[in-house]
DNA sequence: ACTTTATGTCAAGTATATTTTACTTTTTAT
DNA sequence: ATAAAAAGTAAAATATACTTGACATAAAGT
């Protein structure tokens, strides 16, 4: 699911993908693809993301239970 | 660095490190790798770990900000 | 003392996060 | 209307999270 919260910090902070890829040394296709949702990023490139945008992991990367199928 | 905040809460469920790991779908090694802090798992079992022993991802997985040396 | 359970650690393999290159579409500005 | 910047997407390659199997030590129970 896509990780609209995570777009709104950015663009609170006026930071296009490609700025936040940069701060946080992934490429700007990872930054695009945490937002589509589609994957599960590392957590230390969370933080990394969190710090840059001044908000904590459980502002922009909490989600209510899901049928994550393993 | 290692991750005492976890190991703590697993201690205070009474869950061994195998029992933690069956419970999230992992092997007790990861689990053990992951408190001994030499590793960097992803957000979605740093969820599912907090799911099980009622914590948040701010509770277990902030990190003040440390040399991580890229 | 002995047995069992929990923890720590290592090496080799598998699964998947992330990169790179590249192309398309959308948005914003001139 | 056109150009430039931003965003969406995909395939192939690389880096690394996680598994499996194995062995050693520590702690807890009988």
């Amino acid at each position: 699911m896509k990780n609209l919260k995570l777009k709104a910090a950015r663009a609170l902070m006026d930071m296009s993908q490609k700025d936040l890829a940069d701060a946080v040394h992934v490429s700007r296709q990872t930054i695009n693809a945490i937002e589509k949702g589609d994957y599960n990023p590392t957590i230390k490139l969370c933080r990394d993301i969190c710090r840059v945008l001044n908000k904590t992991l459980d502002d922009l990367f909490w989600e209510e239970e899901e049928d994550e199928t393993v």
